[in-house]
RNA sequence: GCCGCCAUAGCUCAGCUGGUAGAGCACCUGAUUUGUAAUCAGGGGGUCGGGGGUUCGAGUCCCUCUGGCGGCACCA
């Protein structure tokens, strides 16, 4: 008996009937064999000793292809698990998932671990490695293996087979070595020591069976995996570069902001911090205006009885600033913009002719964030909003909704930031209205974001508990993802709060109310605009766009001079009359981060000229003071501006 | 909120097994007037996050509180 494999490249092999993938590895080179993980069959997983008894299609996988790697992170997985569990007697598995670069293990333990350990866990790992120990995957019965884990103490895997894996589903065991054993899907490496030793634990966290806060908290450890050490060096240098971009360090280093423990997720915005900020605003407010948006502001804190009547008290309470006065009323401060904005609709009468109002505020909200949700500018307890609500009829849902698409498009551009992708958060579980109501609104978002040219990617459960909801989901420099501007359509708060106009017929009619941002929140959006750039803003952005510096005291005049021209031509820039040296000075405002240098010195002084060094080039460009104001008024324009110029 | 780790000068960090604190940068003063990524010399600065305990003696060990960091949960 012989069967047919079909390669990826469409060419057919005939192999002997149970034959297995390492073999046919082998059988086409000794080196591919080396590299290989696994095999899919049909699309399906096969781990590599697997028997194969019927014709297919057939694909090796690498170990240094996407698939590959999650392979190994996996073998990582349950190696990691097999040395703690030797290392630490007692001690139950849980789930041991493969994530983005990498890996982690949930263990059931009385006794912590602790970063100390990982010595200890790393090298018995290496030892397992070095064992070569062979992996062997047995079909087990369902009962048989619920009572086998119970019997040895591991009830949560006999929980996973009883509650997780659907009954008729084959249960598959991987003994690693003698002893040690794991439910697993699968697939595994055929031993220990293909895996390697490019992989290293990370970190040590805690996290619920199940993601469930109400249940048992186990401790997770989170490694890393790859199929060669030079891949592994690779990554760690990549987070640091990360770390090197992070917000928090440079909004120090770069003096824009600082937080302390009396206001927990409150920003103290210094000057730098700040100029950045209006810069964003006022580019906004541009954008805003042109799209047909007004603004708005609405109170800080309103009483109680409003909070009721939007629903908030009930469904938001525990995140609400709530104060009470001397007089005993009850007030809180305002954790959306949204019901403050309907009351300025509500105010006097709107007819149709009025819709779609576009209602903007940079609204400042408060909410109480869970402690340990805190995280520099990206997620605090006083922030503003890039908010507007657009109050419109259900016929102008799609294309209002297509309009923002594009119009946020454009501001992420402006900051740098590519889109990844725009995700439809589905109904959620908990949630108001019924199904017919989620049918309709789902299928809005949906259909305009198609008229807009995109296709969203479902994120099934991940609405809003009234509304649906499109997040843009951005990748900045160095690819990671960030969600800032969300768009969803509401249709409960207009009718709790009584939002009404006067049709084409006379009739009251309600609107619906679109919840919009684009940048999400000036605090957590600078945070990303931090990192994206690194520091390094683009003149347009920088807080301090250009620094004069002068080589000796005889410059001094002209220096003033210089700085007085540029600040007239509109650039935010600084003297440096120091006495110091010029290296010294560069090498400091290069290491700030400041765009342009205007160097100027007795030669420049007599000729009226500035030498421009920018930031990261070695080359000095000699210009006349006037034509460097003028180019560099221009260069420093706002993205708007400078298209509208 | 939960789990783990951490907290020493403005910043980055050193301080072994307990014997009352140190570096670099920054800051101040003086000298130097300098041509594109660090000029030299001197000086000031810390109740070692707060509180409690063990000890003859605590930055160091224990408890507790506060905050930070990493996850988890949460994220209109």
């Amino acid at each position: 008996m012989s069967i047919s494999l079909t390669f990826p490249d469409g060419a057919k092999r005939d192999y002997e009937d149970g034959v297995t993938p390492l073999a046919v590895a082998d059988g086409i080179s000794k080196s591919l064999a080396k590299k290989v993980v696994a095999a899919k069959l049909d699309g399906q997983w096969w781990d590599l000793t697997r028997p194969i008894a019927q014709n297919a299609k057939f694909e090796l996988v690498m170990r240094d292809s996407a698939d590959g790697l999650e392979v190994l992170r996996h073998d990582a997985a349950h190696v990691l698990a097999q040395a703690v569990q030797e290392l630490f007697p007692g001690t139950q598995v849980t789930i041991g998932p493969v994530v983005e670069d990498g890996f982690y293990y949930d263990f059931a333990r009385e006794e912590a671990f602790s970063t100390d350990d990982f010595e200890r866990i790393e090298k018995r790992m290496r030892e397992i490695v070095d064992a070569d120990l062979p992996i062997a995957r047995e079909v087990w019965d369902r009962d048989e293996a619920i009572a086998h884990f119970n019997g040895i103490g591991e009830t949560f895997k006999a929980q996973i087979i009883d509650d997780i894996i659907p009954p008729g589903e084959a249960i598959t065991v991987y003994r690693q070595g003698t002893d040690w054993k794991d439910l697993c899907r699968g697939p595994h490496l055929p031993s220990t020591g293909r895996l390697g030793k490019a992989f290293k634990l990370m970190k040590l966290a805690g996290a619920y069976w199940r993601g469930d806060s109400n249940n048992q908290q186990l401790q997770r450890i989170y490694g890393t995996a790859w199929a060669d050490e030079k891949q592994l060096e690779e990554y760690l240098k990549r987070l640091e570069e990360a770390e090197k971009r992070d917000h928090r360090k440079l909004g120090r280093q770069m003096d824009l902001f600082h937080m302390q423990e009396e206001g927990r997720g409150m920003v103290f915005w210094h000057e730098k911090g700040l100029t950045l900020w209006r810069t964003i605003e006022a580019y906004m407010r541009r954008r805003l205006e042109a799209a047909g948006y007004v603004e708005v502001r609405t109170p800080q804190v309103l009483d109680r009885v409003f909070w009721e009547k939007s629903g908030h008290w009930e469904n938001y309470r525990a995140n609400m600033f709530v104060c009470e006065t001397v007089e005993g009323e009850e007030l809180s401060l305002k954790p959306m913009n949204c019901p403050g904005h309907v009351q300025i609709f509500k105010f006097g009468q709107k007819s149709y002719r009025d819709l779609p109002l576009r209602m903007a505020e940079f609204g400042a909200c408060h909410r109480y964030e869970p402690s340990g949700a805190l995280h520099g500018l990206m997620r605090v307890r006083a922030f503003t909003q890039d908010d507007a609500h657009i109050f419109c009829r259900e016929d102008q849902i799609e294309d209002e909704v297509a309009r923002f698409i594009t119009l946020a498009n454009s501001v992420h551009e402006d900051f740098g930031l590519t889109r990844d992708h725009i995700a439809l958060g589905t109904r959620p579980e908990q949630r108001a209205g019924a199904d017919d109501f989620w049918d309709k609104t789902e299928a809005q978002l949906l259909n305009a974001a198609r008229k807009a040219g995109v296709e969203p990617v479902i994120a099934e459960g991940d609405g809003a508990f009234y509304a649906p909801k499109l997040d843009f989901q951005l990748k900045d420099a160095i690819g990671r993802i960030w969600t800032c501007g969300t768009i969803q359509n509401d249709y409960v708060l207009p009718e709790r709060l009584g939002a009404e106009y006067v049709g084409e017929d006379g009739q009251k009619h309600r609107p619906v109310m679109l919840h919009r941002a684009i940048l999400g929140s000036l605090e957590r959006f600078i945070g990303v605009i931090i990192e994206n750039y690194a520091g390094s803003f683009p003149l347009w952005l920088a807080p301090v766009q250009i620094i004069v510096a002068t080589i000796t005291q005889d410059a001094d005049d002209y220096a003033r001079d210089v700085a007085k021209t540029f600040k007239a031509a509109g650039l935010r820039v600084e003297l440096d009359l120091r006495n110091e040296k010029v290296g010294y000075k560069v090498r400091e405002h290069s290491l700030a981060k400041i765009p342009l240098i205007a160097v100027v010195g007795r030669k420049e002084a007599e000729e009226r000229k500035v030498a421009l060094r920018r930031l990261g080039g070695e080359a000095q460009q000699a210009l006349s003071l006037e034509g460097a104001a003028e180019a560099l008024a221009v260069e420093a324009l706002a993205p708007d501006l400078a298209r509208a110029r």
